[in-house]
RNA sequence: GCCUUGGUGGCGGAAUUGGUAGACGCGCUGGAUUCAAAAUCCAGUUCUUUCGGGAGUGUGGGUUCGAUUCCCACCCAAGGUACCA
């Protein structure tokens, strides 16, 4: 035994034994994972971090920790572990920062990884360093901009149902033109044959192709904020302004490059059946993408060429429409307005384009619309059919307009009511007096010609079949999700490997990647509103030489302007997944003997605010992979589990607004106080508030008086997020320095369920840090050759196997507590058996790394703990022969009796019967009915 | 509005197929040790009570010998989403 009993190494030195292990780890580089191994794989990944100027609070540790437990618990269980960690270091702040104080991004951003990689050092993750990634290291754009130019390279087959090569178009076309071509493509790409498309100029022939790539130039609107020189996101605008500044917003097309997500729409929501993610974010992914199942349908317009397209749910309800109604953005506006009308639908065009997005939503009770002046012509009635516009209709989904069917749609319902238009009931014994019948599933259609006395589905075939033989309609599937812009007016961020030959875009070759981020004087856009990469001196693409030069020397006949944007903050984190499994390859994204082997995400550990953004397009990426033969799953996590957020727990003290006085809690009723926030770290666990602490921290209080009730000042409390303004935030170093990283980790699982959202308090921490010192203890005492008692193996495999449980059902908070109780129950057993005490070890060591490591190697063991084998539960241990009854009387436990487990049930009966308290509780009563469960419960009814 | 998740002591939470509600920890109370403090250890701690007991898992019903667990209706909180045709 390696314990000596000087005083000294019987206590729990945590600070030398973390850092002692956390060195040896990393020297002996003991979490390394290799691409080939006899044992079977297992891939446990977090979502990685941007590295933010702040550095960690303890909420950002808690997924890690989890994971770092299931990756230990595998290795434990003889799997071969890929748990890698890296920086997804692209990112505003960093270019915020350099707009404000000229210092580059790679240096702040540097600065900021040093700082999280000492962070999480200090917590002692298992994570394989070696394969670090991060996103803004040329290293590994080279292969972001690589999946760029084979998406561009890509178009989408709706024959195969997948992204094919772009020379499998053009071959079409050579063939045939594009009529018999069934792809994804932009709405208004033009029908050509093969003598057509052979007669087209290079110039014209991109231009169509563009129409089908998977990543593609087209004029998207915007949000324009000029004075800041940037585009923003609907969140970053309140009330029409920026929300930084406060500066005017303006809607305006700009040329951007976007994704054909869309093409994926399908294969997205049919793939959430294939993997085990949280409901609530299956949830989100599905309402986000916004599958509906309807009709296309074609209105002709009286006196006139047009047409307008419409989207229905409802076709069966078409007999029930009474007008259209049109986006007022929608292009045939202006085209089929009446002389009459047009001064009106001027006006009201001009005051929707003034209100911006949010503003429209947000207002959804004011109806408001304008008559055109034209009709529509009703595909099957031919009978006229107005056409207003309004701003309930959107035109960014569906056609932009809408068949209105008031009596079976409550919005047509309201503005038909508002406007005195007619309300054609066309539903059996229905009431539509009062308000619009939507109810599909009880519809029985009437007044509908073929359609009457059919329900929704009958109605709904027989209604396309009818529009498809007048070559008016068809059955069509709409989805809500958009094509999604990949273009930013930012520095920091991924550069296009693209040029531009006469207003036409070129990629970069391969063997030419990665093309480097250029340096910039200002991070600002350009005086003339190009982005910040427009400040560049040497942004020109010399195709002679494959390289960079200088500006000047653009002639658009060997040297050509680059392209300006760069990528948005998803592009670096869609396919860092795979790339962790081969880092290092220069030659390919990552060889196939590395996916092959590790194939893809076992378990995948993250925040639900990742829901509709990077987990919805990293899934695209990787069903694109699959497509093209580089990734070998669709689906490139099996598991995904959203750690909870952790909360805040924010101190308060109430200043008095009439004196200088500042309240304790219980003595501020009836007085007229404002809550202050205190720093949390002035507070003990008692809610007992530190004042010349205080006083110190905020000297406007140094001569404030402050009111204590029984000697003490107690602060209030209240749960928030964690934030520095609400100064509640706690710093896991400070926590490592007190407690040590063992406590910190078992404190995060203690806390509760993983997934749910909890508050932290510190002051909780004692309890699991004096667990460590019991448990610490234990081993001090412990003598060689002492043999196990029963009682000792009992308490040893009834928490194995409930450890083992816990882990597998990633239920880690119970975990714990099972620990503890194992350890108390030891302690009071007096044991001393290193049968009992090595195997515990183990059981700990993935929770308590650096605590089992030390104890591992007193044990008498020269290698890491690391990958010992998981003690084996025996079930022979925990068996018993007798129970402790609990006796219910009308469901309610009363008291308990021992009983041997092989009693039969009359025997149990027949005791329970006899026993005085029996009697004593039926108070000679007479028992209606005995239950009896051998081995559960008895229950005496009466 | 819709979708999802949740609601259990002073607090975080436990209860694996319906079978002893409140494990474990914090906090609190009392005690031991100490000159004192920290640390440590022991006992108690859902509420109520006439000390026999009674009530109790958001609310109201239901199924059952028995419900935190299953069913129905409702209330509250958090997250997501929205004139989506």
């Amino acid at each position: 035994m390696q314990f000596e009993n000087d005083g000294k190494t019987m206590n729990y030195d945590f600070r030398e034994i973390e850092a002692k292990w956390q060195k040896y780890w990393a020297k002996n580089q003991t979490f390394k994972a290799t691409n080939n191994s006899e044992k079977p794989k297992f891939y446990v990944l977090d979502m990685f971090p941007y590295p933010s100027g702040a550095g960690l609070h303890v909420g950002h540790p808690l997924g890690y920790i989890a994971s770092d437990i299931y990756a230990r618990y595998k290795r434990h269980k003889g799997f071969n572990v890929l748990h890698p960690m890296g920086y997804d270091s692209f990112g505003l702040p960093a270019e915020q920062y350099a707009i404000q104080t000229g210092q580059h991004p790679a240096i702040t951003t540097e600065a900021n990884i040093k700082r999280y990689r000492e962070q999480l050092d200090q917590l002692g993750f298992s994570f394989d360093w070696s394969r670090e990634v991060r996103t803004s290291n040329p290293k590994y754009y080279k292969w972001t901009q690589w999946v760029f130019i084979q998406l561009f390279n890509s178009w989408y087959n709706k024959k195969s149902d997948k992204a094919e090569d772009i020379s499998t178009l053009t071959s079409n076309f050579e063939k045939a033109g594009n009529s018999e071509v069934e792809a994804v493509c932009d709405e208004d790409t033009p029908t050509f044959s093969a003598a057509e498309w052979a007669s087209f100029s290079d110039r014209t022939k991109q231009e169509i192709l563009l129409k089908y790539r998977l990543t593609y130039l087209a004029d998207t609107e915007v949000n324009w904020c000029p004075a800041l020189g940037t585009v923003l996101a609907n969140d970053e605008i309140v009330n029409g302004v920026s929300e930084r500044g406060g500066h005017p917003v303006i809607r305006k097309k700009m040329t951007q490059w976007s994704m054909r997500i869309t093409a994926y729409a399908q294969r997205l929501l049919d793939g959430l059946d294939t993997i085990d993610w949280p409901q609530p974010l299956k949830d989100s992914q599905t309402n986000w993408i916004g599958r509906s199942e309807g009709a296309h349908v074609e209105f002709n317009i009286q006196d006139s060429a047009f047409k307008i397209p419409v989207f229905t749910t409802r076709p069966d309800t078409i007999f029930g429409t009474s007008f259209m109604t049109l986006a007022p953005e929608h292009e045939l506006v202006e085209k089929i307005t009446t002389p009459e009308q047009k001064e009106a639908v001027e006006a009201y065009v001009e005051a929707t384009a003034k209100r911006s997005e949010r503003d429209r939503m947000a207002d959804v009770k004011t109806i408001s619309g304008v008559f055109t002046g034209a009709y529509a012509e009703h595909p099957f009635t031919k009978a006229p059919i107005p056409i207003w516009i309004g701003d309930y209709v959107l035109a960014s989904y569906g056609t932009g307009a809408v068949m209105a069917v008031p009596c079976g749609d409550q919005r047509d319902y309201d503005f038909a009511m508002h406007y005195n238009i007619p309300i054609p009931n066309i539903f059996e014994g229905v009431d539509i007096s009062e308000e619009a019948f939507a109810d599909k599933a009880n519809t029985i259609i009437a007044n509908s010609d073929f359609l009457n006395g059919l329900n929704f589905k009958e109605a709904t075939r027989k209604v396309i079949d009818e529009l498809e033989k007048i070559g008016q309609g068809q059955g069509k599937i709409n989805y809500r999700l958009r094509d999604a812009v990949f273009s930013r007016q930012r520095y920091w961020g991924e550069p296009f490997p693209v040029y531009y030959v006469d207003g036409m875009p070129q990629m970069i070759a391969d063997e030419h990647l990665p093309l480097e981020l250029p340096e910039v004087e200002k991070y600002l856009p350009t005086e003339t509103g190009d982005p910040p990469l427009g400040n560049a001196t040497d942004w020109a693409w010399d195709t002679k030489q494959s390289a960079v030069v200088n500006n000047q020397l653009i002639n658009n006949d060997t040297i050509f302007p680059l392209e300006l944007n760069t990528m948005p903050g998803w592009a670096g984190s869609s396919q860092y997944f795979n790339r962790y499994m081969d880092p290092g390859n220069t030659e390919a994204i990552y060889s196939e003997e590395a996916i092959g082997y590790w194939q893809d995400v076992d378990l995948y550990i993250g925040g639900s605010e990742h829901a509709t953004g990077h987990l919805l397009y990293s899934r695209f990426w990787q069903q694109f992979l699959f497509d093209k033969g580089i990734a070998p799953k669709k689906e490139y996590a099996k598991k995904l589990i959203n750690q909870g957020m952790i909360t805040g727990t924010s101190a308060f003290v109430y200043k008095d607004m009439d004196s200088n006085k500042v309240y304790s809690k219980g003595l501020k009723e009836g007085k007229n106080v404002i809550p202050i926030h205190a720093d949390v770290s002035l507070v003990n666990a008692s809610d007992e508030l530190d004042v010349e602490a205080f006083k110190k921290w905020q000297s406007d209080y140094k001569d404030a008086e402050f009111v204590l009730e029984e000697g003490k000042y107690i602060v209030g409390r209240e749960i928030e997020k964690m934030s520095k303004s609400k100064y509640n935030v706690v710093n896991p170093d400070n926590i490592c320095e007190e407690y040590g990283a063992d406590s910190l980790r078992l404190y995060e699982m203690f806390l509760g369920p993983l997934e749910q959202s909890k508050p932290w308090n510190t002051a909780g921490i004692t309890g699991v840090h004096s667990f460590l010192k019991k448990l610490w203890k234990l081993y001090a005492s412990m003598e060689d050759g002492v043999e196990p008692t029963a009682e000792n193996l009992k308490t040893l495999h009834k928490t194995i196997k409930k450890v083992e449980e816990d882990i597998e059902n990633f239920s880690f908070n119970t975990s714990v507590s099972t620990f503890m109780i194992c350890v108390n129950e030891l302690t009071a057993q007096k044991c001393k058996s290193k049968a009992i005490l090595e195997p515990l070890a183990i059981l700990v060591s993935p929770y308590a790394p650096h605590i089992a490591e030390e104890l591992w190697e007193k044990l008498g063991h020269g290698e890491s703990i690391s990958t010992v084998t998981f003690p084996i539960f025996e079930g022979k241990y925990l068996v018993e022969n007798s129970k402790e009854y609990p006796i219910s009387f009308n469901g309610k436990m009363r008291f308990k009796l021992e009983l041997p487990l092989d009693m039969g049930k009359d025997e149990i009966e027949a005791a329970v019967m006899a026993h005085e308290k029996t009697q004593a509780q039926l108070n000679g009563r007479e028992p209606k009915k005995v239950i009896v469960v051998p081995g559960k419960i008895v229950n005496i009814v009466g």
